[in-house]
DNA sequence: GATGAATGAGGGTTCATTCAT
DNA sequence: TATGAATGAACCCTCATTCAT
């Protein structure tokens, strides 16, 4: 009578989320070696035994919790319009608002990139076949005289890290921007609108 | 008499070079909690006692090592010039250059800034300063209409964080940018050349 | 609804000697310390709790195997005959058809005699009684000039460890034994065969 | 000033002979999988991280072990005469001596064996070429008309295990003869003698 | 009867650091 | 200085068993 546990299902599912959330924020802030099992259990109100009741281990957590990082940027990059300016605005305010909502999942990634990439050579290969279309993309709209011509993968790169930036380097963001202070704050509308406007402008795409 | 140790000075600076130099490599590739003393002592040739005879402990080198990290970013941002063009330019330049050079610093840089920049705690007001000098400047060049209304500090963690991936996320690069085909290469001066040609241009700064 | 379970004692037995089945299977080949009841519960077919429901204990259910392990060991020594020839070698041949079908049966002991044989405390006096009865019987052999003065306790002990030796040591043979070659090969028959010769001709023993 | 530790290399030595003979103790009572660390370190002395200090691991430890035990066996069969009677006499005297001197050891080896002997598996090439040798050897004095047409696989086997017992079963010994009483001793000199009286008639080798 | 969940103990191993020499 | 040795804590994981449903 201790707990009701009338629907195992549930529960379970309930207790996994309550771990996938701890380990998010114990790997993002630790890193794979980092992080204990130990603080993870801790996090989610279990003990150690109890946590690996759920999970087969740290390595297999850690590969499944990137794995559902990896699909969270799956088609962020919507080539649904012709209109390069949209396309590369659309991109940049996903990417921001990742950065915004989910800075975790984001730091997970770059520790992962950090530490060798190891338990990502499986994703290379897609991932290089969607960084080719969208180089593809890229040179099809500087043939159309749509953009100044600019390396694509210099330009998704530099996307992409401008935008990473604002996950990764929370604490620096905060600590170079006068803190506590009527300065600048990273207010994500006009932070989106400043990004936009310098890469656009970068690549000569006109906005209306 | 195995070793004549002529001038123990001398070879107490060479011994904490190599013991720097290593622990630079390990960090950089493990982080702090990654990287074990027995690692460290090993690359540099030592054993374990021998290494704690030279330095306090482990953290103790690596905010030691922080330090002289950061102070390699000092003075990156040169403004003897009046010309934005050049300013910018060269510090793109300096920080590509520190990326490609000295890859393994960035990333020991961008490792502590992932794990909350705890050690960082005692820079934070210096690199406020420095930040808050860059500002005016640039906010100067636009009040004279050398450049368009571009928020500050956005342009500049923009181009910081551009150019900090070529350090950090070399993998990812090599990764995604197909390998060993006659794609798209990593070549510092390009890669320089595109990434002013892109600011610059988003800045609205006129290069001659 | 799921199962039927129309006759509970029935389904009680059948699923008691999946039980009886997986666990000499597992103890056979991990020993009492090595196999888990997991390993046994898997095997059966069950889950771990469920598996708890039919066992008292992990050791419990060893104890109560080994008894029924010693039980087919009685009356292979079967002294019906007045014929020594014929009850040696009778013995032999029951223990080999043994080793033989049985082989985890005769491993579980093996095992347990090397583990110290704690288990076996309730047994061994009985097993030394029906020992001495064999003994004496041997002894009477030898007054009636049936055959040579041998010790009868080494030969027994020689017979025993003979047999054994298939049962237990099964990898070994076919090691040793020029594998997937056209050499000698482990036939019951010829095997029977060439003990007995062995033995019967070494206890002086006249066949026809 | 605790320990005087004057000569480091003889320091060494003594605690790893320590550490293998509380491995040999351990591992021939309870297995690879049965023993611990734990109780290595203990039997020897040391504390569980202490040992680590000194070996590689348990596995290692333990392969390390069986590797010496191996080596025990060679040369035991020396052909070096031309008579059966003793090659085959000394072959038993040696074994039944390693039997009575060194039991753990055999018990270390049956029970690989019984594990399944995957640990051996590098050891059985040299092992199968020795067996074959000496049936090449014994098939000789068969031909010669030295001994009687014994099949020599199952002789040498028969003798193993003969021989072998005494070490692995030496509880079930004790046991099953009258313990305590004036009844049977395993007395080494009669043993010796009464199993080579067996064996050698059983061949039809005629001793002086 | 059967199942999800819990628990406490222990197993093997590695680590940072310190001692005594 | 440099080396063998020691130490205590922590880490990841597995196990036998039991509870409540």
């Amino acid at each position: 009578m201790k707990t009701p546990t009338r629907k195992p299902r549930e529960n379970r599912e309930r207790i996994l989320a309550a771990i996938r959330e701890a380990a998010i924020a114990e790997f993002s802030q630790n890193g794979l070696k980092g992080t204990s099992t130990q603080a993870i259990a801790a996090r989610a109100g279990l003990t150690k035994p109890q946590l690996h009741y759920y999970i087969k281990g740290k390595e297999e957590l850690y590969e499944e919790l990137l794995l559902s990082v990896m699909s969270d940027w799956k088609g962020m990059f919507d080539a649904g319009s012709t209109d390069p300016g949209k396309v590369l605005g659309d991109y940049i305010r996903s990417k921001i608002d990742q950065a915004f909502d989910k800075p975790e999942v984001s730091r997970i990634f770059t520790r992962e990139v950090l530490d060798g990439g190891h338990n990502l050579e499986k994703f290379w290969p897609e991932s290089r076949q969607r960084t080719q279309e969208k180089v593809n993309i890229i040179n099809g709209w500087i043939a159309r005289g749509l953009m100044k011509p600019v390396d694509p993968h210099v330009l998704l790169m530099s996307i992409w890290s401008m935008t990473q930036f604002y996950a990764d380097s929370a604490v620096q963001v905060r600590q170079l921007v006068s803190p506590g202070q009527p300065g600048w704050q990273p207010d994500r509308e006009a932070l989106v609108r400043e990004l936009c406007a310098l890469l656009l402008r970068g690549c000569g795409i006109r906005t209306p």
